[in-house]
DNA sequence: TAGGTGTTTCCTGATT
DNA sequence: CAATCAGGAAACACCT
């Protein structure tokens, strides 16, 4: 069996998706997809080994993939772990189940993001969960003992984790999932890790959302943007207005990562 | 508790 | 003219 990397994007789950209709359609998927079937921490960075391990078994019984075909000892990580492998770790874990997987945790890694961004800005009031709602975590319950669980829900009940992604990796994974993208970023030269902003302003609210900075702008994202220079995880592209380019310390925009 | 990191905020001036 | 770009400086919120 082969998987492309975004087959399930014709899953029945997202069927209703469309990269020309993203908008609403990612708020459909939210109330439905994360709030109902998923109803855990929607933070996969916050979550627990044993909380990866039920994300693990529920994508594969979504999926229909015999969960025998994964070596869950693979995966004997947390949130944290997990957000951070790449698509090429996610095939080396769990082979044919890889892309799945992949693409199953880089739409919960996005999910609160452009659920909230999206519902305020695109419709009128839709109650999707927001950062001010409670924590969802029923998944607690069954173990309420375990000391990951514990350790999961002090970091929930600690407001939000500032310190959480970075900006260029936010940025990066905005030009990495074009489906969510919605021309808010674009590739300018797809090889040497050139990219533009199309929608400034909307990328910074989002990542102000991302921060809970609701003052969040270009201009001062644009300042943390060159910042990066000088640590080379970007290059400065000269005369090119919102044009930027990932240097050699900038991990995972390659395709060859991919 | 002090020092470090990664921004965030503000600002002046130059460029497009 | 408005939007960006360039950085310096200082404030901030964690983290070690």
């Amino acid at each position: 069996m082969s998987i492309s990397p975004f087959t399930t994007l014709e899953s029945p789950l997202t069927s209703s998706w469309s990269p020309t209709n993203s908008y609403p359609d990612v708020a459909t998927w939210m109330s439905g997809y994360s709030n109902r079937l998923w109803p855990r921490d929607p933070q996969p960075q916050l979550w627990s080994k044993f909380q990866v391990w039920e994300w693990l078994q529920q994508v594969m019984d979504i999926n229909q993939i015999d969960a025998s075909s994964v070596p869950f000892q693979n995966f004997d990580m947390d949130g944290h772990q997990l957000c951070g492998l790449s698509y090429q770790d996610f095939i080396h874990a769990a082979d044919s189940a890889g892309p799945v997987l992949f693409h199953s945790i880089t739409e919960l890694k996005w999910s609160v993001d452009f659920s909230c961004s999206f519902s305020e800005v695109s419709y009128p009031p839709a109650d999707l969960y927001s950062p001010s709602l409670p924590p969802i975590a029923p998944i607690a319950s069954l173990t309420p003992s375990s000391p990951d669980i514990k350790r999961s829900l002090s970091r929930q009940v600690k407001k939000h984790n500032p310190r959480g992604i970075h900006l260029w990796e936010f940025i990066r994974d905005i030009l990495l999932n074009p489906e969510w993208n919605s021309g808010l970023i674009k590739w300018e030269d797809r090889a040497e890790g050139v990219f533009r902003f199309l929608k400034s302003d909307a990328v910074a609210q989002l990542w102000g959302k991302k921060k809970n900075n609701i003052s969040m702008t270009y201009e001062k994202l644009s300042r943390a943007m060159r910042y990066y220079y000088k640590r080379e995880i970007l290059e400065r592209v000269d005369g090119r207005r919102l044009v930027y380019k990932f240097g050699r310390n900038a991990r995972g925009w390659r395709e060859s990562d991919m």
